[in-house]
DNA sequence: GACGTAATGTTATACTGTTACATCTTCGCG
DNA sequence: CGCGAAGATGTAACAGTATAACATTACGTC
């Protein structure tokens, strides 16, 4: 069922252990540096990992206010700001939402793959992508700070499902 | 002064040519495909051209309100849309602004230097950086249909500008 | 001129993100 | 322990971005 030679997960896959082992990583993350996985903070990256798709703010505001705790727009935005700046999370900017991110605290240049249709984002650091873009960046004279690579189309499950229909 | 190696306009460019030759092309683009530059788009059009930075939809709708027309949010993003459509602009997602395109009406893979400190937008279409992007596409079994490539940084003329300081 | 379609006008509203300031927690240090 | 500084959260108001829904006008065709 599960095709080795793609990166997206199989619809079968166990997904309490993305959401178990993302959680861990970040605590050891923070723990090795010294920051603060506060409550507020944990239960939106939590909330983050549920699933493999995009989540806006708003939609974690709604999904926090569900469980009683009801905050306001600043305290999941300020969340969202520690767990972006540890690198614990991307910004997808193409759709205002964030997503977790596979190599916490890794300073890298990642590509994001989103299918339009089951919504799933899934994070490449591909080296000789990066390395182009480096050598791009270098032959025009620009000096590169940071990188939005979003890529849209349809993840291989639901090509399927597509040409079933 | 001008470096011929980059792509980044000189600042003593004469700006009125860009505008010129945007609009130019663009006319002639919806005179062949039957589409209609109405006043409005051709307008919104040349405002972006204005500058080389992504202008903001709000930033358009007080520069027509300037000139007296008093238009209202959903006449701007309908121009702006059919801008879009026709590839005649591009949205620059990281920025919620829209910059003019250069080669109008082509459907292209496009990538988008961005400088922090000016602000300038150059689009780039690289051959073998969307080369590799497709390929990485078709490794991962990946069906793309379209892409966001941002790439932030500083440009020639902005990194000579730092050193200064 | 009558009709159908495309474009624009108008009003209201939804969605996304921030400012400014008050309060509370945590932690090091005397 | 108590105190002060820094960090984190609470709260209210608001700024910025985008769209929905419906009325009206302009355009091209017959």
């Amino acid at each position: 069922m599960s095709d080795p030679r793609t990166p997206f997960p199989a619809a079968e896959h166990d997904h309490r252990d993305c959401v178990n082992s993302a959680l861990l990583g970040a605590e050891r993350h923070c723990a090795r540096r010294g920051l603060r996985l506060t409550p507020v903070r944990r239960r939106v990256l939590e909330l983050i990992w549920r699933s493999h798709r995009p989540s806006g703010a708003y939609e974690l505001l709604e999904q926090l206010a569900a469980e009683g705790h009801r905050p306001s727009p600043p305290t999941v935005y300020r969340a969202l700001e520690f767990l972006l700046q540890h690198t614990l999370i991307h910004r997808v900017n193409s759709r205002n939402a964030f997503v977790g991110c596979s190599s916490p605290g890794d300073e890298h240049m990642a590509q994001i793959f989103l299918c339009d249709r089951c919504g799933v984002a899934i994070e490449q650091a591909d080296p000789s992508l990066n390395r182009q873009i480096l050598d791009k960046a270098r032959d025009m004279r620009f000096l590169l700070h940071s990188q939005t690579v979003e890529l849209t189309g349809l993840c291989p499950q639901c090509q399927e499902a597509c040409d079933d229909d």
